[in-house]
DNA sequence: CTTGACCCTCCAGTTACTGGAAGCCCTATC
DNA sequence: GATAGGGCTTCCAGTAACTGGAGGGTCAAG
């Protein structure tokens, strides 16, 4: 399979692919002509870093992954842990934005949005403590 | 004041006061020893730029934020098209993490976590659609 | 034999900083 | 007066994970 077939797949844009490649991740064939190709077990690790980078998985998370995947003698321990960090930071996150979008919304009704200057968000901005 | 008086009060990093300058959004004066030389307005600029991006307004933003705060005749509608279009941004942020947090969620409360290498984590990332 | 769709590599840019090197400046102390 | 420290300066490089583009080879069809 070349690039172009595999992207299709894969669901991942040729650029992203060759990227991977780059850092490691994958290391498709290649062909006399120079084309890169792939094999079934490419595409799979594709799919895989698509749906694991989907969840917000970092690049070395996924290439964590991606290792016990491959380890037959893997512990789900180890799996379970890299996911429930990864969980926990998204958690966090979440908490972050929530905090910032009541915020932000609470200033975004009270502003009256028309002509005139006057604006709770600049006063916000300007004035409180963070 | 010096940049580390500034960097102090404002809770900014003088690394990243020296950035904001660098992109334009203050301009310190100069002392005659080449030292950066901060004024109160400075000073108030640098706060408001900490506290919008706090609230995770982009540099963009902040910079036309920052426009907006000193143009006496602003339109308080153009501050909160911003605010709003970064809240509705913050909205579907949250909306996308907690999608993955209750995949994740799910998946790491199913995951045995042991010594065994069966890991419902991985099977996801193998098998299913995203 | 040319056209168009692929493919290749390499370089630069993105966001918002952050770290580090090399080197002035200023104050205090010996 | 030499020196030690802390603070300040600039400039370069690196971060995460790609993305865009230039310049150029390859392949199948007409």
């Amino acid at each position: 399979m070349n690039i172009g077939e595999v992207a299709k797949k894969s669901g991942l844009p040729a650029k992203t692919i060759r990227y991977y490649e780059d850092i490691g991740l994958i290391t498709p064939l290649r062909d006399t002509n120079g084309y890169r190709s792939f094999r079934d077990s490419d595409m799979h690790k594709l799919a895989f870093l698509g749906r694991s980078r989907a969840l917000g998985f970092t690049i070395e998370d996924c290439r964590n992954l991606l290792a016990l995947w491959d380890d037959q003698d893997r512990a789900s321990a180890d799996v379970r842990a890299i996911a429930k960090e990864h969980l926990e930071q998204i958690e966090r996150k979440i908490a972050d934005l929530i905090a910032i979008r009541d915020t932000l919304s609470h200033l975004v009704q009270t502003c009256a949005g028309d002509g005139r200057p006057d604006c709770p968000i600049l006063a916000k901005l300007e004035k409180f403590p963070t």
